[in-house]
DNA sequence: ATAAAAATCAAACAAATGTTCCTTAATTTT
DNA sequence: AAAATTAAGGAACATTTGTTTGATTTTTAT
């Protein structure tokens, strides 16, 4: 087989400029950004690329390039610290939104937040760890639930028994903790960490 | 202050068009899916979209609008199963991508692997989790590195004393591994789950 | 070396797409 | 209810962008 001089080189410009912009470059963007003369030299190449499977094109529209094999995508805003007496999705908690695999982490209305303290160390949830969170105000018994007490959002393990609702940390250290009545703001349906 | 119809319809079905498609949709795009008969309103909304900070605009270009507030991404390989006596990159083990933050798991040159078993479990790494790589060759003492041994990635904690590798196990039931030498294939920097 | 194959170039062309301008309709304010 | 303000519609226009064609260069095979 033959060698494609510039194919890799294009690849990697077009994968590096959808991630860093959003948007696929256009012929003439990677002209420049390869030192590529002729827009019909980018143009082959994309088809090369199409071909192998590196990347998906859609009919002759413009920057409708996309790269292939990539998995669906949510984006998903960070809820940072619940400030006392705030509305837990007020604007101020927001920190912007996280791109995570829209098929690893299922569910409709998802949104993150930073785990604090070791309460459920047991189920290896860390102190700086993001949970990723479906929201939903009610819950089955056993279930991982974020909960708002006291102002604050916490993360445990959820059981309703004789009318009192337990939240119960997963740390042999601690108690449970028990209300007539506590507000859930959804249920824990992953985790990220950086180590 | 004025009520804007249109605005957050439009402004979803951007977010979606760009999540399933990878590529932004053109103002006549938008008209199709959002039942508007003029191209001019989906392009004098999407100008205070960007007003309002929730989407981003380059010039006059095609297609080049992006999702505000969004974090940088990186499409990282899932290595699946490794077969033996493959290389561990062959595409045989690849899954294909995950688009991940790239603010969060840094690194150049990152995959991903499946976590098996419970060797890691008291840092919180579970059956099932998937961990984020950076390749790298070489490793510094108490490094969590993926490890090739006997044809097999497998995640340790890493050692080297006496001349000796260390590959040592998060769990009090199991015993280090001791080798005259290892192929390592990365450095974990981070962790996926799903619950 | 020579021929064949494949990649690149250059320039014109065609299509896709964003923009403007003005009109009409809807909503809010007074 | 009238006036003011803002959103949406319609159509032409301008720009951006992809595509084609044929010549030229580079690489590979004979």
């Amino acid at each position: 087989m033959r060698k494609a001089y510039n194919d890799e080189k294009v690849y990697e410009f077009i994968r590096d400029f959808i991630n860093s912009n959003g948007y696929a470059p256009t012929v003439r963007d990677i002209c420049k950004g390869c030192n590529i003369s002729s827009t019909a030299t980018p143009y082959q190449i994309i088809n090369r690329l199409v071909e192998r499977g590196l990347l998906k094109k859609t009919g002759n529209k413009n920057r409708a390039v996309a790269l292939a094999n990539l998995g669906p995508t949510v984006n998903v805003p960070l809820i940072g610290t619940v400030a006392a007496g705030q509305p837990i999705f007020a604007s101020e908690n927001f920190e912007g939104y996280y791109t995570i695999p829209g098929d690893f982490f299922e569910g409709e209305d998802l949104f993150m937040l930073n785990v604090k303290g070791s309460s459920m160390i047991k189920i290896g949830m860390f102190d700086g760890d993001k949970v990723v969170v479906k929201r939903q105000q009610t819950a089955d018994n056993g279930d991982i639930v974020v909960a708002l007490v006291e102002d604050s959002a916490t993360v445990k393990r959820f059981f309703k028994k004789n009318g009192k609702v337990i939240l119960h940390p997963e740390n042999d250290d601690m108690q449970d903790f028990i209300f007539d009545n506590v507000e859930i703001l959804g249920k824990v349906v992953g985790l990220m960490r950086n180590i």
